[in-house]
DNA sequence: AAACCCTGTTCGTCAAATTCGAACGGGGAG
DNA sequence: CTCCCCGTTCGAATTTGACGAACAGGGTTT
């Protein structure tokens, strides 16, 4: 049969599968008809991957509409709690808002990209569980930078080229040139600052979290900038963050 | 082609893909091959299906080991936030933690079982996340029990055809009969107690939650049997439970 | 150092199964 | 009552997923 030469031999019912899914998603549950006309295919067809998504449970159907299932979130969870740093930077992460009293935040990085991977609201309470599970970019995070400084120069490459350096604020860094002395000034340091580089008025600081040499997250505190000052944060807080991560690798060098 | 006559006309593909993401998380990770014994199809197959999945962050791959990703972690928490009860619960749960300094959870139902969507540790603060997102038979369960209460006979009927009413301890309820008329009782009383029907030592009471005349979820209390006496169920804990569903009610209701 | 065995990966072939489109049935609106 | 649009079912056709052999790359054993 016709494959395309360079394409990569996945499986197209898959990639249907996983639109499907995606469609779910974005339109917050939709019917047959809809994702039918929207993926271009035939309904038979949707309603045939729907059937086996609705037996495993992670779609339901309420009324005509389908919808996604608990059974992405029962997985999510598993996922996260399979991560080495998960059991600690929780524990990390608790105790930063406590001392601190800003947010404090566990990331990881997956497929180029930070994602929350737990958190805690600080005396502001923001609501953290609609955060958690986004995936943002590592250049305007302060946690993402301090993983991007740790990784290699062609994963940061790769990393680039594939999701670019788009501004949040006019802080962003969005050249590449000046990411790189950036990013060493970072690894010379031990931590990253960002100072509204995504959102204006917002400031933090982070700090990597490494295992066996390997970077597999990071530890941030957040808060507004008349809070978090330049000074507090390579201070105080960052002398908590210190305490926080080398915690953490006791627990882990002992797991 | 051959269809088997009452065999459900879902997708046999999505079925093998679903597969191998279930042997990814049972076994923590796993290879081509390994995967290809388990399921008994050839290795090439299982690599394209892995293809697909990379592709899209629903597995990352260390070394040649395949895992799960955390895109199921971000879709996760999405499933999460949708239901209607998680944002109100949430509130919930949190002030019923303060106020009872016990296990406090927020749980729903899908196909047939209980799922434990939020959570909050309590004085003894148990480790609340290992418990997140798993399933468990609602008839051993408070707001298990809760549930099951205000849905219809026959969807009574079909989960326990399907999930059984296998035995925790000696006090679970394992008798159809018997069930019948506890959750009659539960009807009336408007809550519903756990005496140890799951876990020895462990008793809990809980209270449904209801969204336009349905029953969406439960709300309850749960803790060693020495301090969650029935008298304390009924009383002062079932007072705190009532005034948090009044709250939801509202909540809801001007959504 | 070389032979071996394990892994994951690629590729061409073929039959199986996905996809399609048309037809069915049911619920709500006009 | 009629119409329309929904989800669902079904049979046919051809796309394409599954296979198995062959390849390549690390480790380990000989």
């Amino acid at each position: 049969m016709g494959r395309e030469p360079n394409e990569s031999r996945g499986i197209k019912s898959d990639g249907t599968l996983f639109d499907i899914i995606e469609i779910l998603r974005t339109l917050d549950g939709a019917g047959v008809t809809e994702l039918a006309d929207r993926l271009d295919i035939a309904k038979s067809t949707v309603h045939g991957h729907l059937t086996t998504l609705l037996g495993r449970g992670f779609v339901v159907k309420r009324g005509q509409e389908y919808h996604l299932g608990l059974r992405f979130f029962e997985y999510g969870q598993y996922v996260r709690g399979q991560l080495d740093i998960f059991q600690s930077g929780l524990a990390a992460v608790d105790r930063l808002e406590r001392e601190t009293g800003e947010m404090s935040w566990l990331i990881t990085h997956q497929n180029g990209k930070a994602i929350y991977v737990y958190g805690r609201g600080g005396k502001n309470d923001i609501n953290v569980n609609t955060i958690l599970g986004t995936r943002v970019h590592m250049h305007y995070n302060s946690g993402g930078k301090a993983i991007l400084a740790h990784l290699p120069d062609d994963e940061v490459d790769r990393i680039v080229d594939r999701h670019g350096l788009p501004a949040r604020t006019k802080n962003t860094i969005t050249d590449r040139q000046q990411l790189t002395e950036e990013l060493e000034a970072i690894r010379e340091q031990g931590y990253a600052l960002n100072l509204s580089e995504d959102l204006e008025g917002i400031q933090a600081i982070g700090v990597p979290l490494t295992v066996d040499g390997e970077v597999q997250g990071a530890l941030s505190v957040a808060g507004p900038a008349h809070r978090m000052s330049k000074a507090r944060c390579e201070g105080e807080i960052l002398e908590h963050l210190r305490a926080a991560t080398d915690e953490i690798d006791l627990t882990i060098a002992y797991r």
